[in-house]
DNA sequence: CGAAATAGCACCAATATGGTGCCCTTTCCC
DNA sequence: GGGAAAGGGCACCATATTGGTGCTATTTCG
């Protein structure tokens, strides 16, 4: 399915808010407070963000989040990749019974290699689009209209 | 998750099998020998395109199924928004809950013109590949090589 | 008639996902 | 020092999706 999932989707929101603070600790408190997110959810992909590099994290009173790099080098790929993994289209792509060209399926897969050029297309489109660009996207304010032509 | 469902696999690798004998009517059966894809799912994901319009089908003995349309003019997004509904990036892109542009987070959503900008992208990606042009990929039979360094 | 093949439906098992509970640790500030 | 604020860690549960199977009916060719 190409959707991407409710962390993903949370952790994006979190950081376009923390784009907009950038040098500010903000706590999950603030954001959860901002928009209609679990808190819990929203602390835990935030932790798992701070892990892995792309918010920093400090904790006591008045703590917070804030992001490590500047919204303009992180990308929407970068973030993906941070909570769902590896990219791969197909699950030949990502299984370990993927090995020396042997998915499982046949010596050839007749789609294995078109397959792989769509998942390195779209990757390039998430590594193209960053943090900036999602805060700064000329629409935001007029998704509405756009989102009935649809 | 970015990734296509088994489901969407095994009908684009029928798909594939089809084009390559255009006009014929070839079983089920047939494309499940060819590959080691479970039958059984083959044949339901192939039931479904053909009641999508995708494949025609021709029942009894030396029925099967037959590309409805030139392999050029079926793109990947064709299969996968017949096998996985319409395409949206978040939730809120396709849950009921999105009405009139309260998709539940907030008045103004930070991500949703963006995400939708780039669902677009992705989905003009996959009209772009046609099944003409995954049974042709000139890296088919090299493409082992090159998932070494994916 | 019988074999081959699709059609339809119901069902199950595994996995992923979204979400919550509980408690610990750190830090600030009074 | 103590309490409140905030993150960290873990385990757990409910639900939905997904992958897969069983069985039977129907159509068609020979």
């Amino acid at each position: 399915m190409i959707q991407l999932t409710k962390r993903t989707e949370y952790g994006l929101i979190a950081l376009v808010h923390l784009a907009g603070r950038q040098g500010e600790y903000v706590s999950a408190r603030e954001i959860g407070e901002a928009y209609p997110v679990p808190r819990r959810l929203l602390a835990q992909v935030l932790k798992d963000l701070c892990q892995l590099d792309i918010v920093d994290s400090q904790r006591g009173a008045g703590g917070g989040y804030c992001l490590v790099q500047p919204a303009k080098s992180i990308s929407v790929g970068d973030v993906v990749a941070a909570l769902e993994g590896a990219p791969s289209l197909t699950s030949c792509e990502s299984l370990d019974a993927f090995r020396g060209g042997a998915c499982g399926v046949e010596p050839v897969c007749p789609i294995r290699s078109p397959i792989q050029r769509l998942r390195g297309d779209i990757w390039a489109l998430l590594q193209n689009t960053s943090l900036y660009d999602m805060a700064h996207d000329p629409h935001s304010l007029t998704a509405t209209i756009d989102t009935k032509t649809a």
